[in-house]
DNA sequence: CGCGCGCGTTTGCAACTGCAAGCATGTGGG
DNA sequence: CCCACATGCTTGCAGTTGCAAACGCGCGCG
């Protein structure tokens, strides 16, 4: 429901989103919370929006997700967003660093991850994926 | 280069920094103060490194100076440096609408791309790198 | 059953953030 | 001279952060 223009993704609030990521992960709220170095019942609270951590917190959380900063930042609404999906497009769209090759396969595999990424959400388990990453292909 | 992992203890060099920006900016304390939406007090207390501020207020300061918030947050050391130029590698960390698979993936693939136009330009042969972007996408 | 272990949560508290109000000093002007 | 105004700094204080300890619950094992 949520990969739309302009909003995307949006899972309104980062303690879900942190919460998404350590299902994900398979991970118990204390192995998280010991990985990243925070105290239980805080990550708790974190998780259920009842408390508004501080970014050196977020950061470890990040770290202990092995997932990267940035996205919690945007998540928690420090960073800015920069427009979510379309970000991603133009930025390529417009990297003069990259062949036109290497534009088009850059801009497939996210447009597979999108896709995957949509029907994930929906009632279709038809996860068919492995995007067309052979890379090397240019040049 | 991801979430930095050893002691930060960069408060009074940010401290220093956002006072040095604001010189340059010939802005006195307390306009920043305003223009950030910060008590002047608090600001103060900042630049001299008797307080770490949280991110929110970063930002706004960042605002008020009118420079990126990412600049001041790599200053602050909650953010690491990012190698690049980068704004699809930017784009890319930001975008919640992707797996952590799926984001270290295109991060790969994109690298791999940078490598070999890289080694295509400067004939350097120690970088017969190559190998990165071939798939290994598995998620 | 009783005990231990894991899960997520609640509670009480020290430590901190960030602010409003006030202080100290410097400058120009009527 | 005295007042107005600017600069940056110090001081109490409400509101939060983040933690240690303790709680309730479920599950497997002796």
């Amino acid at each position: 429901m949520w990969a739309h223009t302009g909003g995307m993704a949006r899972i309104s609030e980062i303690g879900d989103y942190i919460r998404d990521q350590r299902d994900q992960a398979q991970m118990s709220l204390r192995q998280l919370a010991q990985a990243a170095g925070v105290s239980n019942p805080y990550l708790s609270q974190v998780e259920r929006g009842l408390r508004r951590p501080s970014a050196e917190i977020l950061g470890r959380i990040a770290q202990g997700l092995r997932i990267s900063a940035e996205t919690l930042y945007v998540q928690a609404g420090i960073l800015d967003d920069r427009a979510g999906d379309e970000a991603v497009t133009t930025a390529i769209a417009a990297d003069a660093s990259l062949t036109e090759r290497q534009r088009a396969t850059l801009l497939q595999i996210y447009a597979a991850f999108q896709a995957e990424n949509a029907a994930r959400t929906t009632p279709d388990p038809a996860t068919r994926d492995e995007a067309g990453a052979d890379g090397t292909t240019d040049m």
